[in-house]
DNA sequence: TCATTTATATGATGAACATCATATTTTCAA
DNA sequence: TTGAAAATATGATGTTCATCATATAAATGA
């Protein structure tokens, strides 16, 4: 059953290990790294839990390659938003996107960093390295775009504006009251476009 | 071994209970709600696990006690801070004080809501509901201060600022390499005063 | 179709865990 | 000083977990 030699599509295994990652990716950005047990995993996956370790060494080895996953979507979203636009279009339309009370309803679409932000201490180390480099390439995002915009300090206002898109994010998300998730999300909203000049 | 009917201080058992929560809100300030076993708590308060169901009904019962102690130490601190001086001295300070390198390099000092925020909706109900009365708190306290200071829009302005606050700590707390933390903090520091009128 | 490789399933092992029953120690009033 | 009550320790139980050895099933080249 190896690979034919000719270019055929992904092998039958690698669209079960896709599948296996995808689950991971959707149950951690819920539950944080730990959120979720070998044999759950692979029941949501349609399998049975002996089977994991075909294909991944280790469970670090799972997490690792799930935060991979998650900044690999992230960073899609990020690049359609912020290159395909017009630099004040893309970032009024990331922001409505990223704190949309729909993206706080359904943590396991949107930006990992929310949930696992308090507990990358607590990854394995090879998945805190993933996880910095996404944070690093969203900050990078953000000051190219703040430049094109001609804001002073386009550095340190990605720093400022991440911290606080996922910070009203966690915030919002842990609200047991819903009115008041949606209040703070609102106000980071807005907030965040007045003063980056695009009110 | 009943308290006297005197006026004494706090009991033995009183005070081992207060020990236990003390090691459990230093513990889930690092780890999170899940951070610490039973066991390995009473070995940090210097007891053996069994004893433990003298002082709590239940693990989910401790959490929601260490909750509510870690919150009433943030107040602490935040009333302190805010109405002990000058509003924008106060909030200045407050600012400082929260994003400060000594705070990221002890978790188990400082607020919990960056350590705790991505994940109250895997803490048992009754501890969530002790969480977003402390969010509920620091919001308010924040916006009286806003308001003292003749700043627009109070309430969403601390809701705003809250949630830069915490996702900058939050981030700060992630990074591995130390440097990179410290850039989040200065710049969270510097563009939340700037934009509060404190620079 | 058949033989062989690959993929997945079954079942077991040992560790960590929350919880609890019971034993031991400590405390303090009499 | 002593004995009852309170506080803590010991040890056990059942569960969940990651991991792995091995068995079965599925796929593919011949």
């Amino acid at each position: 059953m190896t690979k034919a030699s000719t270019h055929t599509g992904p092998t039958h295994k690698e669209r079960t290990h896709a599948r296996i990652l995808d689950e991971a990716a959707a149950a951690m950005r819920l539950d944080g790294p730990d959120g979720i047990s070998v044999a759950a995993l692979m029941k949501r996956a349609g399998l049975t839990h002996g089977g994991f370790y075909a294909h991944f060494p280790s469970r670090d080895a799972l997490v690792t390659e799930a935060i991979e996953r998650m900044f690999q979507d992230s960073r899609r979203i990020l690049d359609d938003r912020l290159t395909q636009r017009e630099a004040a279009e893309g970032v009024a339309g990331l922001i409505d996107w990223y704190l949309s009370e729909a993206i706080r309803s359904a943590p396991d679409q949107g930006c990992p960093l929310p949930a696992l932000s308090g507990g990358a201490s607590r990854m394995p180390e090879a998945a805190r390295g993933r996880f910095n480099q996404g944070v690093a390439y969203f900050q990078r995002a953000l000051a190219t775009a703040f430049d094109a915009l001609g804001l002073p300090e386009p550095e340190m206002t990605a720093r400022s504006v991440l911290a606080e898109l996922v910070g009203a994010m966690a915030l919002a998300r842990a609200a047991s009251d819903e009115a008041a998730g949606n209040e703070i999300l609102r106000s980071s909203r807005q907030l965040l476009k007045t003063r980056l000049g695009l009110a």
